[in-house]
RNA sequence: CGCGGGGUGGAGCAGUGGUAGCUCGUCGGGCUCAUAACCCGAAGGUCGUCGGUUCAAAUCCGGCCCCCGCAA
């Protein structure tokens, strides 16, 4: 059986799902993502991800203002599917009526956890071990529609928002094929979400702005978590350096096998958070906060409780990405200078 | 014409008219229990590109190509 599906995505994540069904048994019948924007170097408008794509495959393509007044074209297609991934508008209640299958829609999270708009980079950042992608049916609430299927996806201690974010929009992507399958068949039940859901706060200055006087571990999972989109940035000598890539790293370990140029035990340790304190073969050994966890009295905890974060890649204002080494080359760097 | 930074030996930077420097790396040698540490020595650059000014340009002027930050 066919199913006639109409499309509603916007950036790259939602691209793995639209490949997928045109590559399926059923037939992608029109593609809506937002209207082109001026963005980027020299204010030209831009397409979208979605619509790059969608031109590829020869789908036509909308890109309606606001849905409103799409309500009319969409009636017309009659699709007997709507599948939304990312599309970066709520959909009017007559539209979600329509379609004889529903509306579907694809999140990257395991809900009825995070919410909205940014659900991988707040995992991501919030340390999270696990996240996921959620297949549901729309309704009119914002993520909160039945349950249909969850795929879970493990979250390295190292892993990146990009990482993540691409294999969500895989598994993604096959998890909605065959949750339509499913629904075409009858199978499978859709089953409400807990009540008490949280929501992933668009991302704002706030959250890029590294703040050093948190511990070593918040800080390297805001690095990784905002890699490589937007990016976690601090301040040297005037000039803003975003950092792309860390590591966390016990004293004891920096001793042997790094230069340490300075003790970390001297000066307060509130007021010298951001400060470099040593350089090791690829990077810079900065200064954080203490753990907070950190148990007086456990010799272990003591040393991660020290507060050095290793930094490995930065992007200084106009420049490429470089290792935090070749940055203190180039710069003459000096221990006891900080970020801020 | 949105604002702005930049293209100099393998890497990151300095150098605004007169023999191209710094840190790192590389190669060779040395020291050391040991070291991505230290010491000694060496190699390596048509200074993005085209043209102009000048006795003389990486450095001044103009065109072009490329890279990047902000904003959106």
């Amino acid at each position: 059986m066919l199913m006639r599906i109409v499309f509603m995505g916007t950036p790259d994540f939602a691209v793995p799902a639209l490949v997928t069904l045109v590559g399926s048994e059923h037939e992608v019948i029109g593609v809506l993502c937002q209207p082109d924007r001026v963005a980027g170097r020299g204010k030209k408008e831009r397409a979208c991800s979605v619509k790059e794509r969608s031109l590829a495959l020869g789908l036509p393509v909308f890109q309606p203002e606001t849905l409103k007044g799409a309500e009319g074209f969409l009636t017309e297609l009659a699709p007997d599917c709507i599948v939304v991934a990312a599309y970066g508008q709520i959909l009017p209640e007559g539209i979600l009526a329509a379609p004889r299958y529903g509306c579907v829609n694809v999140h990257a999270s395991l809900l009825p956890a995070y919410r909205g708009a940014a659900p991988i980079h707040r995992a991501v950042m919030n340390g999270d071990r696990e996240t996921g992608v959620t297949i549901m049916r729309m309704d009119k609430g914002l993520d909160t529609g039945d349950v249909l299927a969850v795929e879970r996806v493990c979250i390295g201690p190292e892993a990146t928002m990009g990482e993540i974010h691409d294999e969500l929009a895989a598994a993604g992507a096959r998890l909605l094929l065959e949750t339509l399958r499913d629904l075409e068949r009858g199978v499978g039940a859709a089953k409400p979400q807990p009540p008490e859901g949280t929501y992933a706060a668009k991302l704002g200055a706030d959250d890029e702005k590294i703040q050093w006087t948190r511990p070593a571990s918040v800080i390297h999972n805001q690095i990784r978590g905002l890699n490589p989109w937007p990016g976690a940035y601090t301040w040297f000598r005037g000039e803003k350096v975003k950092i792309w890539r860390s590591r966390l790293v016990r004293p004891e370990y920096a001793q042997v096998n790094d230069v340490v140029l300075e003790n970390s035990e001297s000066g307060d340790a509130q007021g010298c958070c951001g400060r470099l304190v040593g350089i090791s073969a690829r990077g810079l050994l900065c200064r954080t906060g203490q753990e907070e966890k950190a148990d007086a009295g456990c010799v272990e905890n003591e040393a991660v409780g020290e507060g050095v974060l290793e930094i490995l890649e930065v992007q200084p204002a106009g420049k490429k990405r470089m290792s935090g080494r070749d940055f203190y080359n180039g710069r003459a760097m000096e221990t006891g200078e900080c970020f801020t």
